[in-house]
Formats: C-alpha cells, structure tokens, sequence
DNA sequence: ATGCATGAGAT
DNA sequence: TCTCATGCATA
C-alpha cells in the first residue's frame, strides 16, 4: 500500500490516518481540537515531545507552538513561547503552512457551512445520525485550479457527462453547447467510477490493438491536441489527480465512441507521425539508491524542507539544487496521489475522515487525530479547503460515493 | 511504467 | 516559490 502512511480503523470505528513513524500518536495524541473530545488535563501528560528551548522570538515559525495559531486544530503541550522536539531526539515540527496567517481561522469552512457536520464544533450524535442517513454528509469540489493550456485551448466542445450512473455502460454523452461558454460542467466522476472506466478503457485499447501512444495521438485527431504515451498510462492506472482524471475521462469516452461509429479513424491514428523535434532533449539526472534512500528519510523528516534545508540536503548529497528542489516537488505530488487512494480505500460506509493530515502534505496544522464521529473529507487535495473563505465556494458538491 | 523535468498559473 | 498537468528519457 503506502509506506509513507499508515491507516488503521479500530475499535468502535475510528479511523486514523497517520505519517509513518509517528504511530506512536495512536496512544499520545488527544483531541483537543473542538471536534467532539474536550480538552482533559490528562491529555496535557505524556506527548511524544518535550519542551526544549524557550521562543525567543527567534524560533522559525515551523517550530512555533501552534496553540497561539491554531488554537483549535492544536493538540500538543501548552506552554506558550517554547519549542519541542520529539523523544527520538529528532525536532517535531508542526506540518504548519507558514503562509496560513491567524485571520483565516475566522473564516467559516465551505464544509461547515454547507455540511449539518461541523469540522470545528461537536456536533450531536443525532444530528449526525440525521444527516448521514440522509445522505446530507456531502463533500465540496472546490475548482482550486484553471485547466492546463493545453486542455483549455483544445477542449472547448467538451462532452458533459450525466451525472446517473457510471460512465462504463450507463452515462449519457450529451453535446455541450458550442461557444457558450460552460467549462465549469465537468465531468463528477467518482473516483471508483473512474477506475471503472480507466480499466474499461485499457480493455477496449487491448481489444482494438492499440498502443498508449495511438491514443494519444487519437486525441489529437479529434480534439486537436494529442496526449503522450505517458498520460494514456496514468490515466489507465489512475495515476493522475482526481481533477485531471474527471477532465481527460470525456475525451477518452468521446474518442472510443468515435471508434466505433467511425472505425475508419484508426486508419489515421495509427499513422499520425512524430514531429522530428531534435530541440530541447530533456536530460536526466540519475540519483542512485543510496542518495534516494537519503532524500526519503529528509523528506520524512520535513516535507516541505526551506530554501536553507534544501541547500544542506543540497551540499550533503552532492545534488544539484535545482535537482533537490525538483525531487521535493515531484515527491509531494506523489505522495498526494498515493494519500488520495489510501484515503478513499480506507474511507468504508459509515466511517468518515477529516482533512488530510498534513506532515507529508505540509499544509494542513493538524495533527493526527483520531476521529471518533463523522468528519469530512477533502476530495479535492486541496488542504486549504478548511481555511478557504465561503465566497471562494461555489456550492458545488457531491456525495461521497460508499 | 516511472523518474526527473518544465512551464504556467496560483499563492 | 509552490502546485499541477504534462512529457521526455529510461529501466
């Protein structure tokens, strides 16, 4: 599964998911966060970490106390104006986002607002109940993210996808009114429904003999832009983000449709050449195992290491810069594919998480906690979700798929 | 199939 | 400076 995570759903339904390396809070950590578990004195005994230096007001703010900032997200010690580092001897640091400032914590969430489940408050057993059962627990999509050039330009006649049922047999492909302009219908795939598709795909690919690459190129023949072999094969293995999976998945239908009205496009496809561009070959740096290995423990360490971390990261494995920064990058956006899947696999009917806990996500101040009653999930990878004012939220929302 | 890289847009 | 979509290069 995951390495980098570590999810158990125990005793009387509560879900944990965790950064490895830190299970230990399955025992310490306490909510004290307002989600349902007052604060008690006897949580404030036996956390993992220890006071080390008093803040002298030079302390970065990735090591602040959180308690002055997010007062109720917090849930380590609380003694004002100090540090603290684990009992491991290695420094805790809060997966703080360090551009979060303390006036978003007045903002009222998207989810509370639009959810009878609140992410801040308890909320009553039956007013949980009451909701859940029916079906009233809902899940915003926030589009955080304009399309990629490439899509926006070539898309523009994009099919709208009926919202019933899966798109492998049931979904209706209608023609989206050309010119007007409605790119905010898209494609509200589940992510098992996506998968669903994804494989279906692969299968048809197989049955008419062609190649990851001929699709891509069979894109191009059909909405003008053409896809690498690359992201034919994330998109068959589910490897893009939830976004990139809804906004390629009508193109994919589109074009086997095509196929099959139109065999006489596999002519073309098929045939479609590569541009000879000798320009600008890529280069690529090999890193070897060990340096590898080296990078993964840093980066467990500290996901989202400072210009300063990645200069000794830097100096320490013999690493460009640029290519340290880069392998940072490219190691969150894994890692936040990877917590998605992990999330939806550990997410059963009738159990619920809260946003993604973000060590290795790096912005979202919570800790681990355990979550004793529904809570909500962030299905658009974006940890700010909690922190987004209302008016950024456009009350779109879909109901998690069991 | 996947690792490292790039460029555009968001923060 | 980061994230995200995307692709060249390569095992």
């Amino acid at each position: 599964m995951n390495n980098n995570y570590f999810c158990s759903n125990q005793g009387g339904g509560d879900l944990r998911i965790f950064p490895t390396g830190r299970e230990n809070y399955q025992e310490n950590m306490q909510d004290v966060t307002g989600m349902g578990h007052p604060p008690n004195s006897q949580n404030k005994q036996g956390y993992d970490y220890k006071v080390i230096q008093q803040d002298d007001g030079q302390c970065p703010p990735q090591k602040r106390n959180l308690m002055n900032q997010f007062p109720h997200y917090y849930n380590g010690p609380t003694e004002s104006n100090a540090y603290y580092t684990m009992d491991s001897g290695q420094p805790w640091i809060p997966p703080l986002n360090q551009n979060q400032t303390p006036d978003c914590l007045n903002q009222v969430s998207p989810h509370e607002a639009a959810s009878p489940v609140s992410m801040n408050r308890p909320t009553s057993p039956q007013v949980m109940s009451n909701a859940a059962q029916a079906g009233q627990v809902k899940y915003p999509i926030l589009h955080y993210q304009k399309p990629s050039p490439a899509m926006a330009e070539s898309c523009t006649p994009m099919s709208t996808i009926s919202s019933a049922g899966s798109c492998t047999s049931a979904s209706t492909i209608s023609q989206a009114s050309t010119g007007s302009e409605d790119s905010d219908v898209v494609d509200n795939s589940s992510m098992s429904e996506l998968e669903e598709f994804a494989h279906d795909v692969k299968k048809q690919r197989y049955a008419l003999g062609l190649t990851q690459e001929n699709v891509g190129n069979g894109l191009g023949v059909l909405y003008n832009k053409s896809f690498s072999q690359t992201t034919i094969s994330r998109f068959e293995a589910v490897q893009l983000s939830l976004t990139n999976m809804r906004k390629l998945k009508p193109m994919l239908k589109k074009f086997y449709d095509e196929v099959k009205t139109n065999p006489a496009i596999l002519q073309v496809v098929e045939k479609v050449e590569k541009p000879n561009n000798s320009v600008k070959k890529q280069k690529r740096t090999f890193i070897d195992k060990a340096t590898k290995q080296k990078l993964e423990e840093s980066y467990n360490l500290v996901p989202h290491p400072s210009k300063t971390e990645i200069e000794k990261i830097s100096n320490e494995r013999k690493l460009k810069i640029e290519v340290v920064k880069t392998w940072f990058c490219n190691r969150r956006q894994k890692d936040k594919k990877e917590l998605n899947k992990l999330l939806k696999e550990a997410v059963a009917p009738g159990n619920f998480a809260q946003p993604i806990p973000g060590l290795n996500t790096g912005t979202c101040a919570i800790p681990p906690v355990a979550v004793h009653q529904p809570c909500l999930i962030d299905m658009t990878g974006s940890n700010r979700t909690p922190y987004m004012a209302i008016n950024d939220y456009n009350g779109q929302f879909i109901q998690y798929a069991t």
